[in-house]
DNA sequence: GCATCTTATGACACCGATGTCATGACACCG
DNA sequence: CGGTGTCATGACATCGGTGTCATAAGATGC
């Protein structure tokens, strides 16, 4: 009987245990779908993913991210008791109109959409009516979006290094055409700027190329070029990135950090926590941005606040410090200024 | 109308056309509620899995596993049609009642319960009368369960290592009390048994700790205690041990490939592709198995061979050959024993 | 031309939980 | 003792598809 189950009307203390009993000897187990017909509310959540790859060639950390999205999202659901269902794409994106159909299908109250990296995507028409939260893509149209700040975390990244007395800062950056490249480089512009140190061209390499074939030569010729421009330090694109350019430093006989410091992106910890030294990088934040993204979508599933969450929302990382890079004995300290001045 | 969605009458070619564009116009979509309610299917398989932990100090790959699980799982799932729901304990694997009722509640057809590591579970009784296949782990009472094959993999990838040239080859296995420790000693020693290699118990040595905090120390003495015991080439439980193995056998003088040799295991392809030098592993085949197991619950559900579903199933993976370990110049060749016979 | 069969479609009960209404039991008050 | 209110519970329509049965229209055979 519902109204034992629910308590939403008195009932007699004796016919409830006579219920209980009941259910309890038959393994009674409340049928969802039933419920949810009647009152029109599923409990479940959609999550359409296409970040597992399933290029068997893909050699990059697809899928971690989005485990750490989906670990955030189901920490924010369960606290709301929903269910997520989760629709994934195999990393064929023709699929996504027949998955959110599906989704459809299970009377999803809400969806997130899911992109495997940083970039603008388009939604199916199907999902219009639906309230969507993208994570770690936008669109053209305003959906809401969660998205992690490139511009502040490169910003908040350089920003140490300089701190830690570095001058002349490489940069190798993502592939071309992707959308977190020029976030990244006006961030550290930007924290070059607020330095008062000059940016230099010369100091900027695209180290990657989406080309899997060609990639190690590719970051081997931008390295070299690159330390033409004497750098006493790199930022690289990503963690792993920063992984090979390490071993590149060493083949050519220099000391990581001794002769040259290295920054990664992303704080992939398998790799940072182990590398030798441990690698300087700074944490996407991607459980983070699951729960940012569930909590937007149950205000927006909620109607409160329409106003404020059509807009996209950022999500910031902290720096995380380790010993690839050095600090720089200062060379112009006060007290060294003032004794130059004096001789 | 029921009857041109599925075609399961006959149906006028204007009556059709009539009732396709009321469903156009008006956005229709099935309900999959109703549907299941009325058929007593609901297309829908539960994964409970507690990969995924909720612990912020956990520096393991854990969810790396369960991603490409999951992937395997939802392949063979939407071949047949299913949709895949999700439950996750966060880590705390006191909710998994509570996750096995929700999937209840939505009327799961079968259930893949997956754990982050090879071990002995127990499912919770409210599971009974429910098709499950237990996947990465086993239970007492003989639930279906598929499995890496510990055992082959690791004679797989010694004997490999033998075929090098290789006859002193050390052993950091993984923690005590892991399932997986005991069957990769097995490989290990079967595979030198099939060589003609003695078995050395010098050579074997507890690589890790469960403890994060004393994990690093522990390593060091491993590593130092099996040094003494003069390996040519050294077996890691794991990829990320490999690492942090290359890195202290770096900075004890000594160069990988060319003095010792170091392998891992998992093929965790982060860390092996990108080491320097790339290293010898033996993949850990998630996704297989996720795919096994999908089709092993399919079979279970379909009442298909329900003799043979009971048994446990092992999936290999194959050996991953890259330059970590060297091949050793045979010191004696058939042709050498020879002339050292004559002599 | 009438019986018979095929084809197309309307009508309706049903799945399981829930909200509403009606009914019945009982206490309390004047 | 009858009227009124509260409490406990049975009865029933409802949600949206689906399977079954009934009905009607048209085709075919003798």
């Amino acid at each position: 009987m519902s109204r034992v189950l629910n308590g939403d009307a008195p009932v007699n203390a004796r016919t409830r245990e006579a219920v209980e009993a009941a259910m309890a000897t038959l393994h009674y187990v409340p049928s969802s779908a039933a419920r949810s017909m009647r009152s029109n509310k599923t409990g479940l959540i959609g999550m359409i993913t296409g970040a597992i790859s399933a290029s068997p060639n893909q050699d990059e950390p697809v899928g971690l991210p989005e485990i750490f999205l989906v670990q955030g999202v189901q920490r924010a659901l369960a606290d709301a008791g929903l269910t997520l269902l989760i629709a994934d794409t195999g990393g064929h994106s023709e699929k996504v109109g027949e998955l959110a159909h599906t989704l459809l299908r299970h009377r999803v109250e809400g969806l997130i959409y899911v992109a495997d990296y940083h970039r603008e995507v388009q939604l199916p028409a199907a999902l219009r009516g639906t309230p969507v939260v993208l994570t770690n893509c936008f669109d053209s149209v305003g959906t809401p979006a969660v998205l992690p700040d490139d511009e502040g975390g490169q910003d908040a990244l350089v920003q140490r290094i300089v701190a830690a007395g570095h001058r002349r800062i490489g940069f190798l950056t993502l592939p071309d055409r992707q959308a977190a490249r020029p976030l990244r480089l006006l961030g550290y512009q930007h924290a070059l700027a607020a330095a008062g140190v000059a940016y230099d061209p010369d100091l900027v390499l695209t180290g990657a190329i989406v080309d899997p074939v060609h990639e190690y030569d590719f970051l081997w010729d931008a390295l070299d070029r690159l330390l033409r421009a004497s750098p006493t330090a790199i930022c690289c694109a990503n963690d792993k990135m920063a992984l090979r350019v390490c071993a590149l430093l060493r083949q050519r006989g220099l000391r990581v950090p001794e002769d040259i410091s290295v920054a990664g992106y992303d704080d992939y910890r398998i790799i940072t926590e182990h590398m030798d030294p441990p690698l300087t990088s700074i944490e996407l934040p991607y459980a983070a941005m699951g729960m940012r993204a569930a909590e937007k979508l149950l205000r927006l599933i909620n109607g409160a606040g329409k106003a404020n969450e059509d807009a996209r929302e950022l999500v910031s990382g902290p720096v995380v410090w380790r010993n690839s890079v050095k600090t720089i004995q200062q060379v112009v300290t006060p007290f060294k200024t003032r004794r130059n001045d004096i001789s």
